[in-house]
RNA sequence: GCGGGGGUGGCAGAGCCAGGUCAAAUGCGGCGGACUCAAGAUCCGCUCCCCGCAGGGGGUUCGUGGGUUCAAAUCCCACCCCCCGCACCA
């Protein structure tokens, strides 16, 4: 069989178990039930490698529990809502190439099928039929019965989310409000990060507006992000190229940039432009500052942009860096000032003013600022960096001067916030939303901030609402641990959440049909409809019969069944028995995600179940993991190195990809995928099949040997292991466990008994099949029945450590044995010799009594005593040498280790014995005669009197060979140039008694 | 900035919570050997540096710098760097 396609056995059995409905799971009395889930994904796309990684975590845990024999539902549903999808179809309308190109070639979409996805609804119908076939190929434990796809496009599920809302809203946690967004006046709708063809990241940001009054009586109003400094302004600056506007806003005089008149206009505000005018008509004009009433004078800037905020700012040229480097160019050239009609001198004469106290700073940290980075002048790319070194520390450390009036002497982050609130109140104030940087609609228009009103938001910042998720965060096991943290802060952190939206796919918001639900907020507790979809999906019950009365009764007991079936029309056994099915399935025990839903469906997931069910219907656990990276890199279509997964199955088949990601990483870590280990993993599984096929064909009938029983052993012990790892979801350890160090357990005793015991091969692999089966589900089946058991390996209990089986003897003589294995070696390697002979002997009897002595020894400082004690007894050597030896076996003592040490207080190994049944081993393994003596044994063959230096545990050794270098027995010695001769002195192993004692401390 | 997670040998990645068995699992890569007509696969050994004709010894390592300890990859402090999340978006 030396060529095995895993991707046909993925095949083969996907159907068999489709066949056999193997994972359709109904409710069973009798059996513990395990409900675990996988958040819908979007179907805007094809499922990639991301998916699968998160997928495969969940399936190993699903069919992990199966094993154990739990009765596990494992069920899969399609995220169809929200504005992607729609922004998606926009973006082929307007003949997008690159957007077209991706879809076609790393989708894989024909064109054919690209161009009808002008219509969204085609789409995500597209996208679901072909991601089922690939989630299908990928052989997840699904049962198919319970998919479902979402918003009003399924009237059941659009039927559930309505019954949620009105919940929500009957119970306050709906509330209305307004809210800036960044709006595209073309599509008349937001502009979320997916429909944009610039400005990812890009959000509203509020500015405060100080009104700088004229002479005219009309405000110069300018933005700024930083209020406290008007007591350090010294001037304005208007963009002498730019249009402004004389402009009533909400009945006040106001003077602004022609587009900041357009932009207020969406902010809530009523403006009348009354005249336009260029800027350069405001230079040299005085005005009076607000909060400090200072007289200023307005002058030309080009840093001044017209198209952000009002387009008039304040000079602040002691804090600002680029307020400075305006005022210097100003002061330098004084041909751009007789321009405007300025006088040079007075501009000459304007001094930064130093208002804020910073470490590490002067008086100036602007000034100080663009001496340090070299700006050359106001457009410069690092008078950017400059505003924001600044900025930085000042905001986080800077305290306000003593000329800054009250504020004197507060933290420039307090003092912030009290000056904008106190100037708004004396209405020299106001604010405006804007974006800092452009954002550009799929559409192509320029987008701005717009308010909406009358918008609804869940109310996340409902203290009950938090107190309750914070209890129900608090029962809920996390995994990894590490990411309770987050979510705890999530949901202290969460604010007013936006639920509705105008466009895109959705069910619509029970009170105001004109509003979709959103797509997070859609998604909260719909675990619980994979319950009904059963039903629905089987027609046994019509979307429609899917009342309010319906979903009270079925998920939260209230109300009669004889009520609902009144109203529905459905026979009460029906309604009674999906509302026993929905109690027998809920709550969630296993919810899988990546990590980037921490911060938002993980919350959320918690906050409605709080909302909604009672407690002993909370999430049981939650897991999380990191994102599959592609050599290295993030995953990314525009990085060309997206993979989407059925292109990977296609390649690799299921099983290959699974082992690749799983064993990847764990935790939050992040798994990266490469050719080199996907290759790697392949011929692996190859070889697994020559392996167990090797191993069953040399397997003999016989009596079990120590190394068969050490096999035995060790075998419990990695049972133990990997189920311990996935109890707790780390799939890495668990796999690493399970494949990799169990088959170097296996190699191991392969190599030691030559021929394996039939018994060994069978409990072994029975046992290891099984242990596989989580991580590489269609392979096992495929060994599974090669094993000569019938399907399904997916049925197959999980197997227990057998304490029975567990031999401390065993596992201690094995390491003995490894340890004289690679003390042999070692000896080899120094003296380059080809063995010839190798002559082992083990310590008198004497000696070992002696070592038990030491293995209890619990000080090193009671050696001397033992020495005493031990030198008067007959059969013991002088005091002298019983020291040395004793010094020796404290130092074989430490080198085993603490655990290896304690087991030899519990056991005591016959070496001679193990010696001599493993002789025919060691012959193997050297390739050349091998002799065991006692120490004491008169007639044994020792030329070089090594056997003296045999310890316990630690046998003396002799060797003879080929192309020695030892004179003792060859009187041969190769000519080895640029080594100096002999060793004089002897070993430089001796060390002095008291400092090597003191050298071992506690051990 | 806030919150979370990290920085380990040529690479990937354990170990760190419970300090000593750690020059440090496992896999990949590299080198040598076995097998083979040969290649691949497989198996075995080696893979920080130095010394050693006997299983040994010495040196330098786990982001950087300090500290605690007989002893630190592991504990404490400071610093540097990387990744993720921070909302109307799936």
């Amino acid at each position: 069989m030396s060529n095995v396609d895993t991707r046909k056995i993925c095949e083969k059995w996907q159907k068999a178990w489709q066949e056999a409905r193997l994972f359709e799971a109904d409710p069973d009395p009798n059996r513990p039930k395990v409900f675990i889930t996988f958040p819908f994904p979007y179907m805007n796309g094809p499922l990639h490698l991301g998916h699968a990684f998160t997928a495969a975590r969940a399936d190993a845990y699903a069919r992990f529990k199966r094993m154990q024999g739990y009765n596990v539902l494992f069920p899969w549903a399609w995220h169809w809502t929200g504005v992607a999808v729609a922004g998606a179809s926009e973006r082929i309308k307007l003949g997008d190439k690159r957007f077209i190109e991706s879809l076609v070639k790393i989708d894989g979409v024909p064109e054919e099928e690209v161009r009808k996805f002008v219509d969204p609804e085609y789409m995500v119908r597209y996208y679901t039929k072909a991601n089922r076939e690939v989630v299908k190929r990928f052989g997840l434990a699904i049962d198919w019965r319970r998919e479902f796809y979402t918003s009003h496009l399924n009237e059941g599920f659009s039927r559930f989310v309505t019954w949620q809302y009105r919940k929500l809203l009957e119970r306050g946690l709906i509330v209305k409000g307004t809210h800036p967004v960044v709006w595209c006046p073309r599509c008349k709708s937001p502009t979320g990060d997916a429909d944009r063809l610039e400005g990812c990241g890009v959000s509203p940001e509020e500015y405060i507006l100080y009104k700088f009054k004229l002479d005219s009586g009309w405000f110069l109003v300018a933005a700024t992000f930083r209020p406290e400094t008007i007591f350090g302004a010294t001037n304005v600056w208007v963009n002498p190229d730019a249009t402004y506007v004389k402009v009533l806003v909400d009945g006040e005089p106001w003077i602004i940039s022609k587009e900041a008149a357009i932009k207020l206009q969406d902010q809530l505000r009523r403006v009348e432009v009354q005249e336009e005018f260029s800027g350069r008509e405001l230079i040299g004009q005085w005005v009076t500052a607000p909060v400090t009433g200072a007289r200023l004078i307005v002058f030309p800037a080009s840093f001044v942009d017209p198209s952000l905020a009002t387009g008039v700012v304040y000079s602040v040229p002691g804090h600002a860096p680029l307020d400075y480097l305006a005022l210097r160019d100003l002061q330098r050239d004084p041909s751009g000032v007789s321009r405007y009609g300025l006088d040079p001198e007075y501009i000459r004469s304007i001094k930064p003013i130093s208002i804020i106290l910073v470490e590490g700073f002067g008086d100036y940290p602007a000034v100080e600022a663009v001496e340090r980075l070299g700006v050359k002048d106001q457009l410069d790319p690092r008078a950017e960096e400059a505003t924001q070194l600044v900025y930085k520390r000042e905001f986080h450390q800077g305290i306000m001067k003593s000329n800054c009036g009250k504020y004197a002497g507060i933290p420039v982050r307090e003092a912030k916030v009290m000056v904008a609130e106190e100037a708004m109140k004396r209405g020299e104030a106001s604010t405006m939303y804007d974006l800092p940087r452009p954002v550009i609609c799929r559409c192509t228009t320029p987008c701005h901030v717009k308010i909406l009103e009358d918008q609804w938001f869940l109310d996340y910042e409902n203290d009950d609402w938090k107190a309750l998720a914070h209890a129900a965060l608090d029962q809920t096991q996390i995994f990894p641990e590490g990411v309770r943290e987050s979510i705890r802060y999530t949901i202290d952190w969460l604010r007013k959440w936006p639920c509705t939206r105008r466009t895109g796919l959705g069910t619509p918001a029970p009170w105001d049909r004109s509003w979709i639900i959103e797509t997070l907020s859609d998604s909260t507790i719909y675990m619980a409809y994979y319950i009904v979809a059963k039903y629905v999906n089987s027609g046994r019950v019509k979307p429609n019969q899917l009342t309010d009365t319906f979903f009270d009764y079925v998920l939260l007991g209230e109300g009669t069944a004889e009520a609902v079936a009144e109203e529905t029309g459905l026979p009460v056994e029906t309604v009674e028995e999906i509302r026993r099915e929905f109690e027998y399935w809920y709550p969630v025990d296993l919810r899988v995600s990546g990590k980037d839903l921490v911060s938002n469906h993980l919350t959320f997931f918690i906050f409605h179940h709080c909302a909604i069910f009672p407690s002993h219907l909370w999430p049981r656990s939650i897991a999380v993991n990191g994102f599959v990276r592609v050599r290295g890199e993030e995953m990314h279509k525009s990085k060309g190195n997206f993979i989407p997964l059925h292109k990977a199955i296609e390649q690799y088949g299921s099983d290959v990809i699974r082992i690749v990601l799983l064993r990847g990483a764990e935790g939050l870590d992040d798994p990266d995928w490469r050719d080199e280990a996907t290759e790697a993993v392949r011929t692996r599984i190859q070889h697994l099949f020559t392996l167990i096929d090797d191993l069953r064909t040399q397997a003999e009938a016989r009596q079990l040997r120590i190394e068969d029983r050490w096999m035995l052993s060790v075998l419990q012990r990695r049972i133990a292991e990997v189920t311990e790892a996935l109890e707790r979801m780390r799939t890495r350890t668990a796999i690493e466990t399970a494949f990799y160090l169990m088959w170097s357990d296996i190699r191991r005793y392969l190599r030691r008994c030559e021929r394996p015991a039939k018994q060994v091969v069978n409990k072994l692999l029975d046992v290891w099949v099984r242990l596989l089966t989580p991580f590489m589900p269609h392979v096992t089946e495929e060994l599974w029945v090669r094993l000569g058991n019938q399907p399904f390996v997916a049925d197959a209990p999980w197997p227990k450590p057998d304490k029975d089986l567990v031999d401390e003897y065993a596992e201690e003589a094995e390491t003995y044995l490894d340890r004289l294995v690679e003390d042999i070696r070692e000896i080899l390697r120094v003296v380059s010799v080809k063995p010839r002979l190798i002559c082992i002997y083990v310590a008198s009897n004497w000696k070992r009594e002696l070592f038990k002595q030491v293995l209890k020894l619990e000080d090193p400082r009671h050696l001397g005593r033992l020495i005493r004690e031990c030198a008067q007894q007959e059969g013991y050597p002088s005091a002298d040498r019983l020291s040395k030896v004793l010094k020796q076996m404290l130092r074989v003592k430490i080198s085993m280790g603490p655990e290896r040490s304690s087991r030899l207080l519990r056991i005591e190994l016959n070496e001679l014995e193990v010696l001599m049944e493993t002789k025919a081993f060691l012959e193997r393994e050297f390739r050349c005669e091998v002799r065991i003596f006692n120490e004491d044994d008169p007639d044994k063959y020792d030329p070089l009197s090594r056997s003296k230096q045999a310890l316990p545990y630690k046998p003396a050794v002799y060797i003879e060979g080929e192309g020695a270098r030892s004179p003792a027995w060859t009187g041969h010695r190769p000519s080895k140039p640029g080594v100096p001769g002999s060793n004089p002195g002897g070993p430089a192993t001796c060390v002095r008694g008291q400092e090597y004692l003191e050298d071992l401390g506690r051990f």
